[in-house]
DNA sequence: CGTGCGTTTGAGTGAATTCAACGGCTGTGG
DNA sequence: CCACAGCCGTTGAATTCACTCAAACGCACG
């Protein structure tokens, strides 16, 4: 998919070009082969962690690749296998937010990612800036896989709760500005689970609701246990 | 979080300075206001559709909206909810692959986003690429949204063996590379579940299973109906 | 010929769903 | 002012799909 050369025209710029056929093992580009290391993993072998700094970009040279996301309980998701040709790593922030492993014996290449930070940056800022956003919207699209694929309702509604007060909090009190329907919708559940979540944290004195569309975060404590933060 | 200004500091290239408090009325920074359009949208008003040309970057000012995609059969799954200051619209492709809606009335800011791809292209091929890349990934993390909130197990396992197909195809069977927990964690099921899924499909002769890792898919249209494309 | 790992299969359970009804606003119109 | 319709949200009862717990199988390897 991405050959490290410039692409040529519009339709490869967008990734469409450059029909890839067998991938069992990808081209490594001069321009790239110079600048990077290539590296060897045993299967299962951590290639980098979770928390750890995230100065560098991977490609997926031959082998395969899962990045994951652990809970404190052990339950484990996926948020992507990566083929050969697959470039990873590219992080809004400082460190990783999820842990990448070999799944087979693979061949990485490793390149360090503050050049092309700084060069996005230095050519144009809004292009730095859209390309952060864009990864920050993917770290958070991966996130919200742990909380569709592993946990369960009473834990995606605090997710939930606590993603809202941190994005549009008023002082203690959450105003919602969608229905149950799309609240359900973006959780994975039904509206009527929903709902019976939200009037049981009422009822455990979690949270309050003096009216449907408020909610007032009363047991911080207990919403991020639910939310399986307690340090971070 | 994007105020559409040159970044000064690599902490906010990387998107983590610039505390936002209140963000009921985003700032529309100069830089962008004039190459871009306020628009009005009324609540439950589309913004984009599903399938429609990705010629538009657009960012909240005021309200909410929310990215969404619909299976055949009325399921839903919302992908993301954007508040004012962010930023979305960013496509690896000629397309949309999710609609937005806005959740209240809400404003618009709207600019061409061809400028920002040749712009990154122009300066430096190798963003464009990565940049690309990331947008690609953060496609891939929000259709994989869709099989985490509501698709069931069969359908889950439909969906992921045609994307290894598509991915890794040696012309009839895929070879996967990863154990059954790992499809387990990906998809959010157990192994016994995926085992089990895996098995019936086999009975069903929609696949077959030569070894545990070797899957030959039979019945492609049943397949394809599973994973809700008939037409795309 | 065991040992260990990955996978499959079975039986019973449970959390979220489905189906159904009801409650509470808000705005409109008689 | 009240009646009523239309949403939106809540609550209840029964069902179901995937999970949990448990055991067995097959295969590679020493």
């Amino acid at each position: 998919m991405l050959n490290w050369r410039v692409a040529e025209t519009a339709r490869e710029v967008a990734g469409l070009g450059t029909v890839t056929g067998d991938r069992a093992e990808a081209p490594t580009s001069e321009l790239l082969g110079l600048m990077g290391a290539r590296m060897n993993f045993e299967r299962n072998a951590e290639i980098f962690g979770e928390e750890e700094p995230a100065d560098y970009l991977y490609k997926v040279l031959s082998g395969a690749v899962r990045i994951c996301k652990l809970m404190s309980d052990g339950r484990r998701q996926i948020g992507a296998f990566y083929l050969p040709g697959d470039v990873f790593g590219m992080e809004p922030g400082e460190v990783h937010r999820f842990a990448a492993e070999a799944i087979a014996d693979s061949s990485i290449l490793i390149v360090k990612r503050s050049a092309f930070i700084i060069a996005a940056r230095r050519n144009s800022g809004m292009v730095a800036e859209l390309w952060t956003e864009t990864m920050t919207h993917l770290q958070q699209a991966q996130e919200h896989m742990l909380v569709l694929g592993r946990k369960n309702a009473q834990e995606r509604i605090a997710t939930f709760l606590l993603e809202m007060a941190r994005r549009l909090s008023k002082q203690g009190a959450v105003e919602l500005p969608m229905p149950r329907q799309d609240i359900a919708d973006y959780l994975g559940l039904t509206i009527e689970t929903v709902s019976r979540t939200l009037t049981q944290l009422e009822r455990d004195g979690v949270i309050a609701m003096p009216a449907s569309r408020r909610i007032v975060l009363r047991n911080q404590t207990t919403l991020d246990r639910l939310n399986d933060t307690l340090a971070a």
